[in-house]
DNA sequence: ACTCCATATGACCAGTTGGTCATATCATGT
DNA sequence: ACATGATATGACCAACTGGTCATATGGAGT
């Protein structure tokens, strides 16, 4: 457990905390790690450079907090989906995870900025680390809504659970990223439907995963 | 049609011109694009800075250059795939697919990394049309499938398509991801998987995509 | 031998980066 | 009024970037 912000941070006030680490998400979502500039950061949240270094320890200081920051939010979304869903079945619960996973989106773009650049930004600090949380978090959820069909036999006794979370897991990460990313879906055109053709395409694939493709 | 190479290169000793963009690939796969260096690329092939202006009209031209040379080695794949499962059932094909793609990424990693890099690194030069380019060619190879599929009787007439085809894509894309990018897949291991295991794990992919998760 | 033009070169430029540090400001206790 | 320690500052630094350009080299035609 290696320290990344000095107590200094800690002692600001709160709404300066929050300007500082408000601009530092909007950079790193914006630019990726090495990309994003410390400068930017430093006037979009009216500081000193020197009092950046007052506050972190270097720019991979900054990057870490900001993450667990934001890795904080997610959590709190995830338990909150899963307990208000208790009471549905398997295939409604997946359902509305995925709707509730757009709204948060929609809600946080600079959250989801984040996971992505960390996806595929081979200069992230620790990012095997970073990456291997947040695939754990989203392979936990799915394994528990899973077993829960299973016991109220919702789902067939045979399937092997982890090729199905997998499956399941694959499928939503790229529906989040086909309505979020332009240019990324160039089948069903996630990006510019509008809210009811969204749920349209959703119930289909629900469909497609309870049945199979070749199903009766 | 914007020129972005020179004659200058094209009329070059073709060893010259290889090392050339196997340097630029190998950078570009490495760091991406505004973090790839032309002195790094210059250094590896043994250029002078100056001669790479001589040859393309700056450092977009060169990625762009390199972009389509690796698109052509991917697309010669799709074809023979295509054309040597011909007489195979859908979900083998696939199957056949998936596994051919294994092959390509092992035996093109940089080719491979920079699709990687493409996907998420937003100052890739002209990266809408680039990503566009590269999920039309998935989607339409998915989709012929899938038609031939269905025209056999393989697969249940009333399936929508596109949505079939949108889960196909995600799985896919996922599996060969989950396969070379470490700390992606905490489910399946399959980085660290054999080639026995693999299969295996395809083959119950396979079966959910053929039965369903809850059907008989 | 001379010309001509394509090709090759690397010192150089302005701009930007992450990070430092001497100095200034502020708040508090006495 | 003074001292003390925490906090704030921005000029400055070395390193590196993409890109330029005056100059050198090479080879073909005469």
């Amino acid at each position: 457990m290696n320290e990344t912000v000095r107590p200094t941070f800690l002692n600001l006030p709160e709404d300066k905390q929050a300007r500082i680490i408000e601009a530092a998400l909007t950079e790193f979502a914006d630019k990726g790690y090495q990309q994003a500039s410390l400068n930017t950061i430093v006037a979009a949240s009216g500081i000193a450079k020197g009092s950046l270094y007052q506050y972190f320890t270097d720019k991979s200081g900054i990057f870490l907090y900001v993450f667990d920051f934001a890795i904080a939010v997610v959590r709190r979304l995830l338990v909150q989906v899963k307990d208000s869903t208790q009471e549905e079945d398997f295939f409604t619960r997946l359902e509305r995870s995925l709707l509730a996973g757009l709204d948060f989106i929609r809600q946080y773009p600079k959250i989801y900025g984040i996971y992505l650049k960390i996806l595929f930004d081979q200069q992230v600090p620790q990012r095997q680390e970073l990456l291997q949380r947040v695939r754990q978090y989203a392979a936990n959820y799915l394994h528990s809504l899973l077993r829960q069909g299973l016991a109220r036999g919702e789902l067939r006794p045979d399937l092997p659970a982890a090729s199905a979370v997998f499956l399941l897991d694959a499928l939503l990460d790229r529906f989040l990223q086909a309505a979020s990313v332009p240019a990324f879906d160039v089948v069903l055109d996630l990006e510019q439907a509008n809210p009811e053709a969204l749920r349209q395409r959703v119930q289909e694939l629900m469909d497609i995963l309870r049945r199979g493709l070749a199903g009766n």
